[in-house]
DNA sequence: GTTCTTGTTGGCGTGGCGCCAACAAGCCTC
DNA sequence: GAGGCTTGTTGGCGCCACGCCAACAAGAAC
């Protein structure tokens, strides 16, 4: 025998460890391959792992997925944190570089992940990233100085959601496509929501 | 026995017919459900056939799928007929209403099936989308009377593409979530096209 | 050293997909 | 109008992946 007999065969990890060290396999597997290929044997012994234990720690495979999905939604928010003073200009210029320093620093994970293969009249999925989605809206407004009673307010979240779209698309073309560069991205989003700011909400939902 | 005997127990139908019908089953199951939720087996029973049938036609599920999406993403361009003339901004605010006309009349399958936000690691799927948008961002392009050399129309591409995810979105929260009315979707969609036209392109892509 | 907790394994049962050979509906020919 | 021919259509077999569960053992507790 080459290996003692006595050695332990597998590693007793604490279950937060061990549940993202599957995790982490499985958002490089769904980040690589659509989702109904990617075969949890593959990321068991990806993750060093029996297969069962992916069940034990998530249930089913959706459920994986949605986890993966959520944690890599939630990336870009971290960064977010205190918000610059001076004008609108200022601060809408400042928070779109965040944006970009965010996505840069992340890499390329989260937009593949994030981006689920199938949005369209999946309740679950779409809860989970318009969930991940309000906090950073909300962010944005605040970072441009909007709000306003409750029925305004539910529009300008709209109008925020949709700009959120723009970013992310922009971002991909720059992170993924390699088509635009940074500094043609930053443009492009301090200019869209400049006038989504000054323009299109004062006509849309005026105070 | 309540039937004839020699009445035939199924009918034989134009391929391409019998092709649409199963096609029509499937867009309907994949719109109500996600893809792994989706059996072929309830599928073929839906369009009234065989499960083996459905493989003889499409060979795959994933291509059924891929087949799904593509019929969907190309519905919204069949509208885009006629440019009409003027300036850029009466062909903008022309175009976008198109745009919206187009939605308005197709319904909101082609929104729930050919989701914009189905991008992601799936070179297949991406292609598919690709592919689909790219005679509308042209169209786009002809009509806002912009282009140039090989290397500028990669840029302006780009942008016009991640200016179609805004209008995506936009057109979900007015159709499907409600939270936006078309007036509002309307403004939106004009005023970022215009900044997109005069502010960030000459910026971005000087002639 | 002994016991207990629980993280971890391995395999069984089930269900769906891909494939294929046989069947028959409807057209063509004589 | 009978027979043959094309090919649309069926039904079932084999395989593989997932969900589940009972047994195992690593490492802490005492």
């Amino acid at each position: 025998m080459t290996t003692s007999p006595d050695r332990p065969r597998w590693q007793r990890l604490e279950a937060e460890q061990r549940r993202a060290e599957i995790l982490a396999a499985a958002t490089s597997a769904f980040a690589a391959q659509p989702y109904p290929d990617v075969s949890l044997a593959a990321v068991a012994r990806d993750a060093g792992v029996a297969r069962g234990l992916i069940n034990h720690y998530f249930g089913t495979k959706r459920a994986l997925y949605l986890e993966v999905v959520r944690v890599a939604a939630e990336v870009p928010q971290v960064a977010v944190e205190e918000l610059p003073g001076g004008s609108v200009h200022e601060r809408i210029d400042a928070a779109v570089a965040w944006y970009l320093d965010a996505l840069e620093a992340a890499g390329t994970t989260w937009l593949a992940a994030a981006d689920p293969q199938v949005m369209g009249r999946d309740r679950e999925l779409e809860e989970v990233l318009t969930q991940a989605e309000s906090t950073t809206v909300d962010r944005v407004l605040e970072a441009v100085r909007l709000d306003g009673d409750a029925d305004r307010i539910e529009v300008l979240r709209a109008l925020v959601r949709t700009y959120g779209h723009l970013a992310r698309s922009a971002a991909r073309e720059w992170l993924l496509q390699g088509t635009l560069e940074r500094a043609q991205v930053h443009t492009l989003l301090r200019a869209t929501l400049v006038t989504l700011v000054e323009d299109v909400v004062p006509a849309v939902a005026p105070d």
